[in-house]
DNA sequence: TTAGGGTTAG
């Protein structure tokens, strides 16, 4: 390959030295330093002797400062950059927050028959990963094995990886099936990509497989960290519990990861006082994502009021909230209908931290303006935001729509939704409620046969229930339980008993009524009064029940559960799509107001 | 003188 001969510099060594001294206390006045060394000697920044070094120290030890910009265009300048320039930049992209950069610097190596190394591949498909860029990826993938590395474990977990954070979680476990050799690494990266991607049973058959089959690999943090996610995803709160028991003695609770899932994972489950236990014992290592996890929990649990409260003691301890702790908040402004507060925090996430409000933040005003009946003025919010509304931010006010019966501007949400986000069967079952809501019961009927005409499906709820060591699924009209017979008695004695309590179907959710045509016989029970029937089944009386759904609690679901909490003196957590119900003696922790 | 995996929202 073709080497630069670039006369030696004047005084290389003493730059090298700058270097080092950058390195040993980086910060922008050695920089400056190396700056004035460079102009006063008349040796060029970018001189092949040290720009390497120059552009390996910056990204090493300096990532604070805007340093990918600086570093580039010293690269830039490089005649003939060797493979260690090469992966040092497209490191430095790959850990940065825009990594694009990284594969138009590999396109350049490519140019440049510049071979790539075992360092290389890793580097890329990080940045692939971060850009969630398949098609590149999969190109890297086929080279890296061109180029001999499919025997490296390093490249192979990365593509585990990869394909994981793409959302193709069988194409990384057919990775890594096919590994050879696997390590620690390997088999987080795994089991992640499948808590990752709402497939929480199987990350946690692949760590028991770990655990028996690979005796060379003892967990860690990462294994935790996944495993709370799996559980903190399922709702499944016993087996938490004993991934924590573990942990605890494997003496993997010092670490701040660990304790933020498990503030998550108990959050999630509706134990808010468990999150707050483990919050409280952090002590030291607790961080923002810490106080985050725990407003949003406490926000998530019906706890606005003081998540506002934990938030006001955040800044008491000067620590510095993130864009997501300002979600979290605002979230919580939203539930408890704070319409004056939502707008001072909104104007404070600009003039006191500098956050750039992004479309999540103004979707949350929406919700607060539009949960609290003001849909008018939610409606002018989304026309003047700065930046082009997007489907989510219609649906949310599609919602407020159905919630407050404002047909003509859910008409309006409906139209640009059509546009953005065709097919979407939540939104037919949001507006189809809206004309239901206010009797309009022909344009029920039309949208139901225009939804049947272009092949909508309404999404398929699911609840899942933990008893004992499992975790139990019930689809709407599930069947395939073994007890099934006894959970449909138990739906039976509940509606008798629902009758005496003067209980009336709310018929408004008139869309459920196509799958009462499709399954022809009426098992249209909806799948949380399914898993209901069967915990109260196989608990002991007085146990409290815990649900997790996938969808949003209908009506008529909230109504029955909430006569079921009293008929059975039974305390039941629900946790719907976005937030918690609590019922108990015939209440709901959500006062209606969902 | 370089390599791979983690937490908070939607």
């Amino acid at each position: 390959m073709h080497q630069e001969t670039s006369p030696e510099p004047k005084h290389p060594p003493t730059l090298r030295k700058c270097v080092a001294l950058l390195r040993s206390f980086p910060s922008f006045s050695a920089l400056k330093r190396i700056h004035a060394h460079s102009l006063r000697t008349g040796v060029p920044i970018s001189h092949p002797h040290f720009a390497k070094h120059l552009i390996f120290t910056l990204i090493s030890f300096l990532p604070s400062l805007p340093t990918m910009p600086y570093a580039l265009s010293i690269f830039s300048q490089i005649h003939s950059p060797d493979v260690f320039t090469f992966n040092t930049i497209i490191r430095g992209f790959s850990q940065s927050p825009n990594p694009s950069p990284a594969l138009s610097i590999h396109r350049r190596m490519l140019a440049s028959s510049t071979p790539a190394d075992t360092h290389t591949y890793p580097f890329l498909l990080k940045a692939c990963a971060k850009l969630m860029a398949l098609r590149e990826g999969e190109k890297l993938h086929c080279r890296s094995f061109k180029d001999g590395f499919e025997s490296s474990v390093f490249v192979q977990n990365t593509l585990v990886h990869f394909y994981a954070a793409c959302g193709l979680f069988e194409n990384a476990h057919h990775v890594f099936e096919r590994m050879p050799e696997r390590n620690l690494v390997t088999w987080n990266s795994v089991i992640n990509g499948f808590a990752l991607n709402g497939r929480p049973n199987e990350a946690l058959t692949l760590f028991r497989e770990m655990m028996f089959e690979d005796e060379c690999v003892e967990p860690d943090g990462f294994t935790m960290v996944s495993l709370l996610t799996a559980c903190a995803e399922l709702g499944a709160l016993a087996l938490g519990r004993r991934v924590h028991v573990f942990l605890f003695k494997k003496g993997l609770d010092f670490n701040a990861h660990v304790e933020n899932s498990l503030i998550d994972l108990y959050a999630k489950c509706g134990r808010i006082d468990d999150a707050y236990k483990v919050f409280v014992d952090m002590c030291e290592s607790r961080n923002v994502v810490s106080w985050t996890s725990l407003i949003v929990g406490l926000a998530m649990n019906g706890f606005g009021n003081e998540a506002l409260e934990f938030f006001a003691v955040m800044e008491q301890e000067r620590l510095v909230p993130t864009e997501i702790t300002m979600v979290g908040v605002l979230y919580a402004c939203s539930h408890c209908g704070l319409v004056d507060d939502g707008y001072r925090y909104f104007n404070r996430l600009q003039q006191q931290y500098n956050i750039v409000p992004k479309i999540e933040h103004y979707g949350c005003m929406v919700d607060l303006l539009g949960r609290a009946g003001l849909v008018e003025e939610a409606h002018n919010y989304i026309i003047t935001m700065p930046m082009a509304p997007n489907a989510v931010v219609w649906r949310t006010l599609l919602g407020a729509c159905a919630m407050h019966k404002t047909l003509a501007l859910g008409e309006v949400a409906w139209a640009k939704l059509s546009e953005l986000d065709p097919g979407h069967s939540g939104d037919y079952v949001l507006l189809s409620n809206l004309y239901a809501s206010v009797g309009r019961w022909a344009d029920v009927h039309k949208l139901r046969r225009n939804m049947l005409k272009s092949g909508v499906r309404k999404k398929p709820g699911h609840s899942l229930v933990e008893l004992g060591n499992r975790v139990y699924e019930f689809v709407m009209g599930d069947i395939s339980h073994p007890q099934s017979d006894s959970i449909y008695e138990m739906l039976e004695e509940i509606a008798v008993k629902l009758r005496l309590q003067g209980y009336i179907p709310r018929t408004t959710n008139v869309l459920a009524d196509i799958e009462e045509e499709e399954k022809e016989n009426a098992l249209n029970y909806h799948s949380e009064r399914l898993a209901i029937a069967f915990a109260l089944m196989n608990t002991s009386p007085g146990m409290p029940i815990r649900i997790v759904k996938n969808l949003r609690v209908c009506a008529d679901c909230h109504l029955v559960t909430k006569l079921i909490s009293k008929i059975y003196d039974r305390e039941i957590t629900v946790r719907d799509r976005s937030r918690f119900h609590h019922f108990r003696d015939g209440s709901c922790s959500c006062k209606d107001y969902w």
